[in-house]
DNA sequence: TATTGACATGAAGCGCGCTTCATAGTTTAT
DNA sequence: ATAAACTATGAAGCGCGCTTCATGTCAATA
């Protein structure tokens, strides 16, 4: 048993986002001490990690209160959570992708830079090139 | 010479972004036809374009605002850029390697859940242990 | 000539994901 | 017993990245 704080340090979310997890029902009602104060459990703390976890994938708040209902509703919906977490894989493979793209243009851009740096012409270039120069490959 | 709506369609953006990313400072004042209205050229859209890159990369729009101030001042904050060039890659490094945790545990889940479908024992499972399970390897 | 449609502008609005605030009760340490 | 620290709550606030709105100008069409 955790007590707000707690669960707040093991996690590394704030207790006011754990609070405002539970709001909006990411979380299942934490249980309380006879004075309103929570108490996290194990089970919790891992149901927050997976809550993390998808944050992680950029899954909107709005879709994991949508996958957490399934999930409690439990067994039959099997199907429906089978689906949508195929759908979240191919929403990261996306956000993959384009960051792979990214990172390669990236790279480039710096790889034109450390020419360009060891190059005592540099100075000769202009804004307006750069950016041709290192997407079409010097 | 492209007009704003034709701007918009080559680049994927709305006019109102195209506008928003001017104002911010982020591409270079477009020229303007005798009666204000905007003339985007071929390199005002590879500009763009550039942009579009950094943006993929979620680098926020203050980053390449200073970026770009930077890229106009030109040859002399080459070693800046350089710096600023190689914190994004570090940061789409990060966002991937986040990214790809979030994968490895949610493909396990989808895994888990074919698995689940196939055996008509699928209906015993709860919520509390499902996470566990695909966690921590059935 | 009247209408449609693209363009411009500043200001306001919006959805998201939290965070902060104001207020108040509880527990612990000194 | 008093102060410091932790907890709770609802409501408001915030930063981001756009989008929408209200208003008005200009251009081409029917």
């Amino acid at each position: 048993m955790y007590s707000a704080k707690e669960a707040a340090e093991i996690t590394g979310l704030s207790t006011a986002t754990l609070r405002y997890y539970e709001r909006e029902k990411l979380i299942p009602q934490i249980t309380r001490t006879y004075q309103k104060y929570r108490q996290y459990t194990d089970t919790d703390i891992e149901w927050i990690k997976m809550i993390q976890c998808m944050r992680m994938a950029n899954i909107p708040i709005r879709s994991i209160k949508q996958y957490v209902e399934l999930l409690i509703q439990g067994g039959k919906t099997l199907k429906q959570r089978y689906d949508m977490v195929q759908g979240h894989i191919k929403d990261i493979e996306n956000q993959m992708t384009n960051l792979q793209n990214a990172l390669n243009l990236t790279q480039k851009k710096l790889v034109f830079y450390r020419e360009l740096i060891k190059e005592p012409s540099y100075k000769e270039i202009t804004y307006m090139e750069e950016w041709k120069m290192f997407k079409h490959g010097n």
